[in-house]
DNA sequence: ATAATAGTTGACTGATCGGTTTACTACGAG
DNA sequence: CTCGTAGTAAACCGATCAGTCAACTATTAT
């Protein structure tokens, strides 16, 4: 059989960035074609829609994004450490976006999920399934801690799922306000979320 | 000078509720006219763009709000109860709007300044301007509950934010998994973001 | 080599986009 | 009563929207 296309990678790349930035109604398929230097014609052999699109680039996402957050919070890592080293990794890779990007971006999940709300269910219900995904990492994360006397959870669940919202919520923050800043509190707001005892002094 | 018009106000209502639901970008002027009954004509009569009537509905949305703020908030309510009954409005708020517009809704200062991100600085301005106000019954009611040593909150401003965060964080959940339950538990979320010392034995 | 087919191309659709224009109309101040 | 004007109406603009289509092309398994 014929030919092999890099066309849909290329679709897939181009349409996370441009909706990420411009949000989903806003991005056109034109504009999607023409960053991925792939002709509307092919655009629909692949993809059946351009929700189609959306759905399988979050899909792609994910994947990508799933390796980075296994070895953050790998089991071999102290848990409260795990999640440290995620907002770290957060501030950083969220630097990196701006620059690439021209501004701040926040969660790709979040800022699509919540603008398509019931207008699109399938692109919806993709950013939620993606979400639950995300929530075990903090999950098993808070359950270790919680075992290991450094927090009282015994709902590691409804933690989980609080300090998901409580992410989430700064994210969005920090993309409105196009500052990277809210970010640097990550960590304070989510010890006092989890209960965490201060152990360090800080400032004055 | 002649005739009195309702054109403005019914122009700014119907904008908010599609733009609520729908979203920014995929609310046309068209569909805002039909549900306003005005004509295009006059929209461009009384607004010079589709951002400018979003922007002076989410100030009228604002002047509204305000009004139920200030009763919720009044500080002759005891600090955590201002905020205790906050949350019981937004359950109930929001189940309102639900039937109304058949889904959940969340926030719509949130929705929109994350979608529209830096392509419409003048929302996106609006939206964060709104939300200081809004941080600011957070910040007074945190402060009291900290004089009143219900609390340990050295850093009011910052609670309350982190407060605001995770408070969007849920609403935003809620609009995603189009369901009104992840806002039952703002409270308990929102206490132990705060460290209110637990004084019911709830269930088991 | 060639046939079957996965992939490409560009022109095309009709609807809709945000916004403009121009003529008209209703009303309140003088 | 009537005149100036705020407001209305509807046709109209070029651009762009998501999606279609039929002709074409390059590949690769045979």
């Amino acid at each position: 059989m014929p030919r092999v296309s890099h066309a849909k990678e290329k679709l897939t790349e181009a349409a996370l960035g441009l909706i990420w930035t411009s949000g989903y109604a806003a991005t056109s398929v034109d504009d999607i074609c023409a960053k991925a230097e792939v002709k509307k014609g092919s655009f629909y052999h692949f993809f059946k829609s351009k929700a189609e699109l959306e759905i399988a680039a979050l899909e792609e996402n994910w994947q990508r994004s799933r390796q980075v957050w296994n070895d953050l919070f790998s089991p071999a890592v102290p848990p409260l450490q795990r999640l440290e080293d995620y907002f770290q990794f957060v501030v950083k890779r969220q630097g990196q976006l701006t620059e690439e990007y021209g501004s701040v971006l926040g969660c790709p999940l979040c800022s699509v999920g919540s603008e398509v709300g019931s207008r699109e269910v399938g692109i919806r219900d993709k950013t939620l399934e993606i979400m639950e995904r995300y929530v075990k990492y903090f999950e098993s994360a808070i359950r270790d801690a919680d075992a290991q006397g450094l927090i009282v959870a015994p709902d590691a669940k409804a933690k989980a799922t609080a300090l998901y919202s409580y992410f989430q919520g700064v994210m969005a923050q920090a993309r409105i306000a196009n500052s990277l800043e809210p970010l640097r509190e990550l960590k304070s707001g989510a010890w006092a979320l989890l209960g965490v005892r201060q152990v360090e002094l800080v400032g004055a």
